[in-house]
DNA sequence: AGTTGTCAAGCTAGT
DNA sequence: ACTAGCTTGACAACT
């Protein structure tokens, strides 16, 4: 079982997320966004080396409007060696790397441009993590989409578009179940028409859900991925006190959380902590880990 | 140096 | 018909 935090270490001074406007947009001011990205991603996996944070989500901006028309330059052979230096450090470790594409992918959109552009968004992502050398352990999470006033439909048009997509997108994607739209349920049905492995979001899951049992819904979800797409992934994330319901904590509880991995017990994740204090939660979580 | 409005992309729900 | 919220940071223009 291993512990991640999302895209933003807050201890180390900088970030691997910087971007630009796109009215300020040069190959000059491009490349040397990317170049300070990967620099501090470096920097971030080898803090969490040492902290024994073994699973880390690259934040999106890394190659900033990278599937945008703007962008014609070969950032993929201009950075190959720094990628590839940043994949064999975290395969030499046994670390584990996801991303997470915004909202704007929209696999089942109405709208073929819209399709398309999230298409060159996937393609984007997997493009990093191939250019890692990652295995197909390394994983692109997104949700289903957006419902379009007839779930059905937008089910299958998922599945129509997701068949589609190029080999390696496909062998990285999964689907996670959101708060407002897409229930485990129904993912579960994504994943019957298409095999994608559904990745289990346990707050989400408490916002919106057919009654299933914890465990239960869990148990659904390891399910639903293969051995080669590695150790079954999950989020985790607890709701911010005194917030509008959905919103995320801003540091975990280590109890609420001690008493969760009782509830899974006996069934291996790694588990992505959705938690606004980022690594310092990471770190609790890691402490309780070991002591237990 | 600090503050504030704005930023590639879209959906849904509420007014 | 229109807009806030998602979830939130980081840029960039302005004090």
């Amino acid at each position: 079982m291993k512990i991640g935090y999302p895209c933003i270490n807050s201890s180390i001074g900088c970030t691997a997320n910087h971007t630009f406007r796109l009215a300020s947009y040069s190959e000059k001011r491009f490349i040397e966004t990317v170049a300070e990205n990967i620099a501090c991603l470096d920097k971030i996996l080898r803090f969490n080396l040492e902290n024994n944070i073994m699973f880390f989500r690259i934040g999106s901006d890394l190659v900033p409007f990278a599937s945008h028309p703007v962008c014609t330059f070969n950032w993929v052979s201009f950075f190959q060696k720094d990628f590839k230096k940043i994949g064999d450090f975290t395969k030499k470790h046994g670390m584990r790397i996801s991303m997470h594409p915004d909202q704007f992918v929209l696999i089942n959109a109405i709208k073929e441009e819209i399709v398309q552009k999230s298409v060159s968004e996937l393609q984007y992502h997997r493009k990093v993590l191939d250019a890692m050398g990652l295995d197909q352990d390394a994983k692109i999470q997104i949700h289903v989409g957006g419902v379009y006033g007839d779930k059905a439909s937008a089910i299958e048009r998922f599945a129509y578009n997701y068949k589609l997509l190029d080999t390696k997108t496909k062998k990285r994607l999964v689907i996670e179940n959101d708060d407002r739209l897409y229930s485990l349920k129904d993912c579960l049905e994504v994943h019957r028409k298409t095999s994608v492995p559904v990745l289990f979001d346990c707050f989400h899951h408490e916002c919106l859900n057919n009654n299933e049992s914890l465990r239960k819904a869990v148990l659904l979800a390891h399910r639903t991925w293969k051995k080669k797409d590695g150790c079954p992934l999950l989020d985790y994330s607890e709701q911010a006190k005194n917030k509008r319901s959905g919103a995320h904590a801003a540091s975990i509880n280590i109890r609420k959380f001690k008493k969760f991995l009782e509830v899974i017990s006996g069934i291996d994740f790694d588990i992505m902590l959705e938690i606004k204090d980022k690594e310092k939660s990471a770190l609790k979580a890691v402490q309780l880990l070991k002591s237990g």
